[in-house]
DNA sequence: CTGAAAGCGCTTACAG
DNA sequence: CTGAAAGCGCTTACAG
């Protein structure tokens, strides 16, 4: 395999030496203007291409960040967190990084074993994409590295994160849902299941008690089994007049089997989602839901190893990214009176 | 950032040499068994991680592969290629191989830059994906390096491809309607888009041919400017009883299209899909299509770069993948007699 | 402005 | 069975 063009033949062709070639395909100092643009040139000519693993190995750095995400996250049809690591590797190139991506399957992740791109040094960070168990996480802060949660966080795990405002978001689409006379708003996903389902229920709540509306049981509706599974939805007995969902998928799927029973939506009830994805505007009506800013979380991800990887004490704590209410067509103002903006 | 633990620290605190260590933690022969067991246990103890950034030096070899995606397909809802990428990370896995996104700027493609994943020799083969302009296939072929198309060909480069069998999956498809009773079928496709469409075009065209029916140019109908996005779909004057279309997606568009002229499917136009996607299942009624099988894509193209790092004379030639037709409820049987199977 | 020497962490070929 | 020596391609002091 061993055909490739050093520094060391580019200098043997001029007769220089290769220190005084690895400074001017540097453009450090110390080499005359017009040598370094010579040995450019032939540099050029010969097809002579880098060896970045003799720098990694001077260097101590691999300049690859590793991106895992758990395999049950990657098997869906709408493939979020694939975007996002898209979107990483477009932001990694920037800083001259590459992604390297870590698919961790089940057996990984039960068995609690050091991903391979930890223990064969391949790279000098690792972005977590999508909820790990929690005996996993452990094994994370175990891996002497820079690392960083994406799109989930424990509170347990003295581990950086980055998510979506998920908070605000459900607070804000809850918000619209009384400003629009709902009073009967239910919320449906599993709150034990993610930290993004429990927050946007947590939104949720925090906009009933503001305005001073009731929580009761009946109100939240299970979407998923423990193991993540959907599992079909279970109408309320005395029916509210609007939804609020964890997710558009699931907010697709309860529609479905709204309209499964006979209600018309937004005449007979109201349904927001929340992601804005496919399944926001597959559904007819399209959704009321909220945009998440993949592009904005994977800048600031980037950024935020990057960082912890020239100073790996760096804290950046828990950021949230703003996500951006899309209005659509799932609600139906049902006050009395029309609401004055 | 050298706060490692290197072989040579295992030596030191075990008193051999770390060329010893090296033997031991590679199970080379050499080293007694007692001695292996004692080093692998230090080297646990000590937390010692392998430095491939070394072995790479010494091989020649990144053990990484490049997967390169040109932007514009990244953007889809429907990620397909970042799919694939995904399975062909799992698939390198087993070869000890990473994977490195490299998403192909528009502004690369035009500047026929080489990719950064090259310059940098951060990869011993690349796999491209989804169709890429004629003169950048022609710097792709001056790269000195294992490659490989995916999903796509160029019957003018040289270049080995993985491309599902587009050609015999249309060909059965028309068969199937042909089947069903259908004379009058339609293709839906800008067959100079991509080689995809146009085998599909072809495989739908030998059906006819075969089955005696003369193709008119009314039957071709386009659904994509030259630029590669959508255009509205224009019906025929004379409408066909059934409609080929090169991809769920179009067949989603196609179907909104007729339901909005005042057509019902199956029961006044059949349609049909390619790809098995997300829109094979939305729409309504769900589509019959042909499934890509993103696996033994994966699998298959792994294999062949593997095959071309070990061996670059290695030649694949254009490998086909078949995919497989799902029978679904868009099609109906217009023959007077029904079919016998 | 230019280069000889040393070293990054590992492995290979060879000697004992 | 064990290890001293050399080398992979580059860069970082340091000397001239």
């Amino acid at each position: 395999m061993k055909s490739n063009i050093t520094m060391k033949d580019i200098a043997n062709k001029l007769g220089v030496s290769s220190v005084t070639v690895s400074k001017a395909l540097n453009d450090k100092e110390g080499v005359s203007d017009n040598l370094k643009l010579k040995i450019k040139k032939v540099a050029g000519e010969m097809g002579y291409r880098f060896n970045s693993a003799a720098k990694s190995i001077k260097d101590g750095l691999s300049y690859n960040i590793g991106v895992m995400i758990p395999q049950r996250f990657t098997g869906l049809n709408d493939s979020f967190y694939l975007r996002v690591y898209q979107e990483i590797a477009v932001q990694l190139d920037h800083y001259g990084y590459f992604g390297i991506l870590n698919i961790l399957s089940s057996d990984e992740e039960e068995e609690l074993s050091f991903p391979r791109v930890y223990s064969e040094n391949k790279v000098d960070g690792i972005i977590i994409l999508g909820q790990i168990s929690k005996k996993y996480i452990e094994t994370v802060q175990n891996m002497d590295l820079p690392k960083l949660f994406l799109d989930f966080y424990d509170e347990h795990a003295m581990i950086d994160s980055i998510v979506t405002d998920n908070f605000y978001g459900a607070y804000e689409l809850t918000n619209y849902l009384i400003q629009n006379g709902h009073r009967d708003i239910a919320y449906v996903g599993n709150v034990h299941s993610t930290s993004s389902i429990q927050d946007r229920f947590l939104g949720y709540y925090k906009s009933l008690l503001e305005h001073g509306l009731k929580f009761e049981e009946r109100l939240l509706l299970n979407d998923r089994d423990e193991r993540g599974y959907y599992i079909d939805i279970e109408l309320p007995d005395r029916m509210p007049t609007a939804f609020v969902c964890n997710c558009d998928q699931v907010a697709y799927n309860l529609c479905e089997r709204l309209r499964g029973a006979g209600y018309r939506i937004p005449d007979d009830c109201s349904v927001v989602g929340f992601d804005n994805d496919i399944y926001a505007t597959l559904n007819s009506p399209q959704l009321t839901t909220v945009e998440v800013d993949i592009e904005q979380m994977a800048r600031t991800a980037v950024k935020s190893i990057m960082d912890k990887v020239s100073n790996p004490n760096r804290r950046n704590g828990r950021v949230l990214v703003h996500g951006k209410i899309i209005y659509r067509q799932s609600v139906r103002n049902i006050s009395d009176s029309p609401v004055v903006l």
